[in-house]
DNA sequence: ACAGCGATTGACAACGTTATCTATACGCTA
DNA sequence: TAGCGTATAGATAACGTTGTCAATCGCTGT
């Protein structure tokens, strides 16, 4: 092994290989009328001498480039990760770059930003994280500029384009369902931020699961949230200062989560004994906040992964594909913040 | 504006500015022996059509290449994602990419991973967080192959090369100095990963500490913990349980921090009536727990903003040039998890 | 055996930039 | 004013790959 300089060309293999470089360009790039025999013998000099397409070389010659960017806007650091590793990984396996894009989704010169970056780094496509996945007018450009995307967790799920989703309706059905089964009739919600697709469809599943078991939706129980831990704390303030309090609160996500907690050890409510709270996402915050929290479980990284392949798919395939949308379940973490509902 | 494709070229910029486009490339890449006037004039047409150099045929042409490899092993998300924005900020600024290497510490095949990626994608130079800051195998060879670094927070800080550090010791003394002044004697210490120097040199602060107002180092109050929130768990189950234990405790950074407040609720000892606990990094976490951390910021951000600019800086001057070390203050951030020492 | 035709392969010109080497312009000394 | 050295500028060849188009191979049907 050498380091830094001379690294292994096309042209040491094609001559190693007794080829032109073109027919080794056609095996690296799964060109299809190459023999198998051919393709065989290029492939076992390519693993012999360790080689790899020079991706600059590719991108200036080539008529899209190789790199793929992560568009988000500011959410949680444990849930940008997952974003991050799960794309690197598929990036990775197909030989494509990641970039990183963070950008505001209000902001006004969102579309400007993202057409110097397509310039710029040739970026033939990008993986749009929430709340980004629902930023019609931004999709819409891109649309036009004839550059691909992939949307991760979007709201609009009508609109044409792969995207890969979980069924956060039907978790946050199954949960309320368990927290139902533990005997709570006054279950508080803290809904997602409006710009998320997520926390859409969480509030969505918890309506469905209140009416199917006969429970009436009280509009006292429904307070505003926006993800963060502040909003959290807000909105479980105003949830556990009602004169009829709730035995349960479902926030959705665990950093509201943990605000609410936070307030019920200020106002000296036991957790669980007097109130439930469950949050969602599975965050390592779920298990460092006491008690640990009752969350739902999401495959982030997971999506991220399959959201790049689909892109890159199409990417090759020069967006003719249409790989329609996949989606991924999600499973009910039961911890310690939620209990049977005290007798009152 | 118009997306996608037909970029500017610096054929297009020369031919407007009627100069070659030698001439051109000079003044991008800010080479001495332009005409103030022919510089100005050429600055004037690229600002004009907005031309930005394509890096794919720089990578191509060029001696070395625009891509800077961030390397980590595993720190916790919040952590990194400020390392992240940090070095991306500058290499935004400077014109760089920054590409993502997550890599073992311990991993057998690290020294051949970063030479596959710096031989792929033609890295001249790349920042080393916390633990890599201080894989002196993987940097001699990075000195052999001719690959500049920057180094994050490391523990040799004898080492030739550039690096940024926070005066790690100074933050740790001044938090134990308030413990003690709050009244504790016995002040229980969870160490960091010993492959981190954060960790050795937040120990020395505390020993320092310690020593300097006459108080007796009992080895029983110190446990080596690993930075997790599970080892902080354990190591806090060990201080607590001792027959005479300590009225407080610092560990080294806030993940173990919960894992002691946690343990702590568990065994029904109230905090910080009956103990004190104090963190380190100021994470999001320190304050999502309850009761909030007392904590130590860091700049991350500035740190990783800085390394990421002195690395640059070198890459531009070829390695000659020796900038020297950084050090960067912490502020210590008093919460709710600390107060008086309890009346024995 | 031979034309015909698709499957397979190759030669060579891009792609946009930097590096090298050469040519000119300018300012100074003798 | 000639001569010389040094700033300044340009022409042209890389860099490693893909795209285009032409050439050849190998099979089919007669």
């Amino acid at each position: 092994m050498q380091g830094g300089s001379g690294s292994v060309t096309i042209h040491e293999v094609a001559e190693k290989a007794g080829v032109s470089i073109k027919t080794v360009s056609r095996v690296i790039n799964h060109e299809a009328n190459v023999r198998a025999d051919t393709k065989e013998r290029v492939l076992a000099v390519i693993a012999e001498l360790n080689y790899r397409p020079n991706p600059s070389a590719r991108h200036l010659a080539g008529t899209h480039g190789y790199n793929i960017a992560l568009l988000y806007d500011n959410p949680s650091p444990s849930y940008l990760i997952d974003l991050q590793s799960g794309a690197l990984e598929s990036c990775h396996a197909e030989g494509f770059h990641l970039i990183l894009q963070p950008c505001g989704f209000h902001d006004q010169n969102l579309e400007a930003t993202i057409n110097n970056l397509i310039v710029e780094s040739r970026v033939p496509g990008l993986i749009l994280s929430p709340p980004l996945s629902d930023a019609a007018g931004l999709i819409e450009k891109l649309e036009q500029w004839g550059v691909l995307h992939a949307r991760i967790a979007p709201i609009d799920v009508a609109r044409p384009g792969p995207y890969v989703a979980v069924d956060d309706r039907g978790a946050a059905f199954e949960l309320i369902g368990h927290l139902i089964e533990q005997g709570h009739r006054r279950i508080g919600i803290i809904k997602g931020h409006p710009d998320h697709g997520a926390g859409h469809w969480r509030y969505e599943g918890y309506l469905t699961a209140m009416r199917q078991h006969g429970l009436p939706i009280d509009e006292d129980l429904i307070v505003q949230g926006y993800f963060s831990f502040e909003s959290g704390l807000e909105a479980g303030r105003k949830l556990l200062s009602l004169s009829d309090r709730p035995t349960a609160i479902f926030a959705a996500n665990d950093d509201m989560a943990a605000g609410v907690l936070h307030i019920a050890h200020d106002m000296g409510i036991d957790v669980p004994g007097q109130l439930s709270v469950a949050g969602f996402d599975d965050t390592p915050l779920s298990r460092h906040v006491w008690p640990s929290l009752t969350t739902v479980r999401q495959p982030v990284q997971e999506m991220a992964r399959q959201a790049t392949m689909q892109l890159i798919d199409r990417i090759r395939k020069r967006g003719l594909s249409e790989s329609g949308p996949s989606a991924m379940y999600c499973s009910l973490v039961i911890r310690d913040s939620t209990g049977a509902a005290p007798n009152l």
